[in-house]
RNA sequence: GGCCCCGUCGUCCAGAGGCCCAGGACGCCGGCCUUUCAAGCCGGAAACGCCGGUUCGAAUCCGGUCGGGGCUGCCA
């Protein structure tokens, strides 16, 4: 059989990381097998969905590199992947249903489903029992489907094993409602036997609603998928990750500084893994190890530190060049402006050492603000800790010694430093300390040598010359 | 309330009767390196929810219990 799997969003909101990992396990698993991934669009719910949401979901697998060979925007053999498109075949299939006496037509209201639940639950009973088929027949209303009551709903799921469930748990659920649109059971189902899914690779919270799409399966003629319910992702809170948990969209995370291959590598930590060992693996390498029965069942939390860090990993093995073009952008819309050559010229060659002390791409534009402007701000808590007696001095001594220097490069600053040190018979932290603070306004830098020489000679003795006239100004004590 | 799922370090995963007085990773703690911060290196603390049972032997099997979660809509 080959394996033909999709990921079926709806757009009803910025995708989120649980569907992007329902999407990515499913890409990996067609990768894995050589089938066939589907992108699919569950737009049914025509209030809620919007087109710029679409969007965001096609953007955000492009991103990741989860590329589909049938779907929305790449077409395929089976018309349209976008289910407002096919609504005229959805009620048709429910007509059908009806026909043959699988579905009948319900015009109760949501009041009266109510008391029959309520009923149903005072006298001890499932609280579906009396959600099926009246004796009088009616002709208008939703659509619902007659779940047969003679037998249990049985199947194997790939990562639950033995599934079982009653059918008098299991309600008679509407497939088309009284505005004749298909509810989500009706078109994913029918999409599913139609466009020959082999295995359905989603979210545990669907688990329940499984039985239903399996008996919709059989009543539609076809075959139903293999299925495989992968545990939820929870936010920190212990509870199925939502918008209440901050930044659950896709979306998010691509803004702030995080690597696609990054996100993909822990994503795919999240109820999986390659091995016991690795941690950090390249897409391929995931694609030959994925398959479902290493898939956990346990929810998983989404830990925002190892994904930092597994970041920061990501941006250190990047290419030095790479990681100029990546971080160039950010670096230029904090500053609000293009830089110019020069300043280009300045920033790739201390980019490595950003590059170093990186988790997020975000943080570098903070990291270099001294090298391109005059206006950048001094931490008042480095300079009062790092300016005390006697520091005036020594800054006035280094600009002496750097002004000497024949050649303005690294090196040269270091010689001339060590032996302002050695002289003053002060150690590195006395030193040293205060001109990071007076050059790059912060106790916090990429190594200083290599700062000064990238910042230049003129504009490195302007600073300690500021920070000399502060330390000596009314109101700058000491 | 009903149906269903899950239960190994704080977190993510490994473990499918003896290889486990439980392994890897993040985080945490300590040390080394060091011009700051990172990175790197070395070391450390940290878990089989509980109770029974099966077995010569259980994290692994069974039962119960407790705990967490999901679903319960003419949303998906």
């Amino acid at each position: 059989m080959s394996v033909r799997v999709r990921i079926a969003p709806s757009p009803t909101g910025l995708i989120h990381v649980g569907n992007v990992r329902s999407a990515l396990f499913n890409w990996l698993f067609a990768r894995h097998h050589k089938g066939t991934f589907i992108v699919r669009i569950d737009d049914t719910d025509v209030e809620r969905s919007l087109r710029e949401y679409e969007v965001d979901i096609l953007e955000g697998f492009r991103w990741l590199g989860l590329d589909w060979d049938e779907g929305v925007e790449v077409g395929g053999p089976h018309g349209s992947y976008r289910q407002s498109d096919r609504f005229g075949r959805y009620r048709d299939a429910a007509h059908d249903l009806v026909d043959r006496g699988l579905a009948y037509y319900d015009d109760r209201t949501p009041e009266q489903l109510e008391e029959l639940r309520t009923r149903a639950q005072a006298e001890k009973r499932h609280p579906n029992f009396y959600i099926r088929q009246p004796a009088e027949p009616v002709r208008a209303g939703a659509i619902r489907f007659s779940v047969p009551q003679d037998r249990p709903i049985e199947f194997e799921d790939v990562v639950r094993d033995a599934m079982r469930f009653e059918p008098e748990t299991v309600d008679d659920f509407v497939i088309l409602r009284s505005d004749g649109l298909p509810t989500y059971h009706l078109a994913s189902t029918l999409d599913d036997v139609e466009y020959e899914i082999s295995h359905v690779i989603r979210g545990e919270d669907l688990l329940p609603s499984t039985p239903k799409h399996i008996l919709l399966s059989r009543a539609l003629g076809g075959t139903p998928p293999v299925y495989a319910h992968l545990p939820l992702l929870f936010g920190p809170d212990g509870k199925k990750l939502s918008k209440r948990h901050g930044d659950t969209s896709l979306a998010a995370y691509r803004r702030g500084g995080y690597l696609p291959e990054a996100m993909l590598n822990f994503m795919s930590l999240l109820g999986w893994s390659l091995d016991s060992e690795r941690t950090i693996f390249t897409r391929d390498e995931a694609i030959a190890a994925f398959d479902l029965d290493r898939v956990s069942k346990n929810p998983a939390i989404f830990d925002l530190e190892k994904l930092a860090w597994l970041n920061g990993e990501y941006i250190r093995a990047l290419a030095p060049a790479d990681f100029i073009e990546r971080v160039m952008p950010q670096v230029e819309a904090s500053l609000g402006r293009r830089l110019n050559d020069s300043e280009r010229a300045r920033f790739s060659t201390i980019a490595p050492l950003v590059q170093e002390r990186t988790k997020l791409l975000i943080e570098a534009p903070g990291q270099v603000a001294w090298l391109f402007s005059e206006h950048f701000d001094i931490d008042p808590e480095a300079w009062t800790k790092v300016m005390v007696e006697g520091t005036a001095d020594v800054l006035a001594d280094a600009v002496d010694r750097l002004e000497k220097i024949d050649i303005w490069e690294s090196e040269s600053i270091e010689a001339a430093l060590r032996s302002m040190l050695e002289d003053l018979a002060i150690n590195a932290r006395q030193g040293l300390q205060p001109l990071r603070v007076a050059v790059t306004g912060s106790s916090v830098s990429p190594p200083l040598f290599e700062s000064l020489a990238v910042l230049g000679r003129q504009r490195t003795i302007d600073r300690l010359r500021a920070a000399i006239e502060r330390l000596g100004a009314p109101g700058h004590p000491r």
